[in-house]
DNA sequence: CCGGCTTCTTCAACAGCGATGGAGAAAAGT
DNA sequence: ACTTTTCTCCATCGCTGTTGAAGAAGCCGG
């Protein structure tokens, strides 16, 4: 059952033939699919290169042919489906008044959705710094440029610590409380904590 | 210089010479020390056993000898070590007013002297089953022990949802802010957004 | 003193991982 | 018909954690 499929390169489903140039898309798009749908339900290192290729029916090299290694297939499978930049704008875009609740639901909103995938982020390979500059760049400096008075850089930064670790403790480590309270409970809950640190103090 | 140590079986370092048997102890705790630091300034999966192994002066087969896999070497290397228990009940036996600046700068102070080992359980390979057993048996029941007042046992659970958020973004992510800022500084900041947990809503 | 025993140590090997280089097939361009 | 570009497969590399078996090294009952 494992070697069956060998040179057949798709021929059929002829509906775009025309156009690409071969199954290179075809190819890709269904590397990219595996890849999202296994990244995002197991862990970074647990996920191997293998069985997403096999998932995807198509050799192991040809990922490094697509994307060069594993750390930018993730990064190119969690780049579309995830991104908190819009979402939070409109979010903030309401005042800051009871914002804490709108930014704590939209995140729960969001992860419920993607599943663990984001969180995957934290155990991908390396050194840290290409994470944190993703959360910096897609998160904390918009964030903060939205708060006003001092340590706005600091206060963004620390609104993301209380998200992470909620996220953390929900969706990664599924302490029971967080991981089965209802989004609008931890609402209730968890926005009140984070509010004073949108205020202007 | 890689082989240079054959056959030496330690023969000198003759203080605690009678009593153990052989050089076994004495290398269960080579492999130990080497694996602590490894551990607790890298991540999980950055740190190899070979790496350790060679770091203790020890044939990599001696890991698995003593301490079975490289997951039971990590439990037992941060076993000792860090221990939360003494030190939170210690912290709680002062009464509930202000415990959520003690709790925030014991914590800090904990992890700044263990480095970011404890945060590589995060990293630590599995499903998070072990460390949420782990940490709900030393830290989030006993602290909801102490606590008053309805949900006591969810409201611990978001207390360390926020620490784990914290040590995240100063030790794992190292956001500038967290992770360049003073403890004291820090315990200004999120113990009042901790605070309101401990208290009798 | 000597075989047997337990303990420790080493070596060689396994399967699996991410990654690489090159050969081959097949469409596109000329 | 040819070259070029794109895609696919295969064999292989060095690395990982882990295992099994064989070899030294102390201890103990005869």
């Amino acid at each position: 059952m494992e070697k069956s499929r060998i040179t057949l390169t798709m021929s059929e489903s002829g509906a775009g033939r025309r156009g690409r140039w071969r199954s290179g898309e075809e190819s890709r798009r269904r590397i990219l699919d595996a890849a999202r749908a296994r990244f995002t339900s197991h862990g970074y290192d647990i996920v191997t290169v293998r069985s997403i290729a096999a998932d995807a029916g198509v050799d192991p090299a040809m990922i490094h042919y697509f994307f060069g290694s594993k750390d930018k297939l993730f990064a190119a499978a969690l780049e579309g489906p995830v991104s908190p930049r819009g979402p939070l704008d409109d979010l903030l875009a309401e005042g800051l008044d009871g914002a804490a609740a709108r930014i704590v639901r939209g995140f729960l909103a969001a992860f419920d959705e993607a599943g663990m995938g984001p969180l995957a982020l934290l155990r991908s390979g390396q050194p840290p710094e290409m994470v944190r500059e993703y959360v910096e760049r897609e998160f904390t400096t918009r964030l903060a440029s939205h708060l006003q008075g001092p340590d706005t850089a600091l206060r963004a930064q620390l609104i993301t610590a209380q998200l992470l670790g909620l996220a953390l403790a929900r969706y990664g480590l599924r302490l029971p409380g967080p991981a089965t309270a209802s989004p609008e409970d931890l609402v209730t809950w968890y926005a009140p904590l984070i509010q004073p640190l949108l205020d202007t103090p």
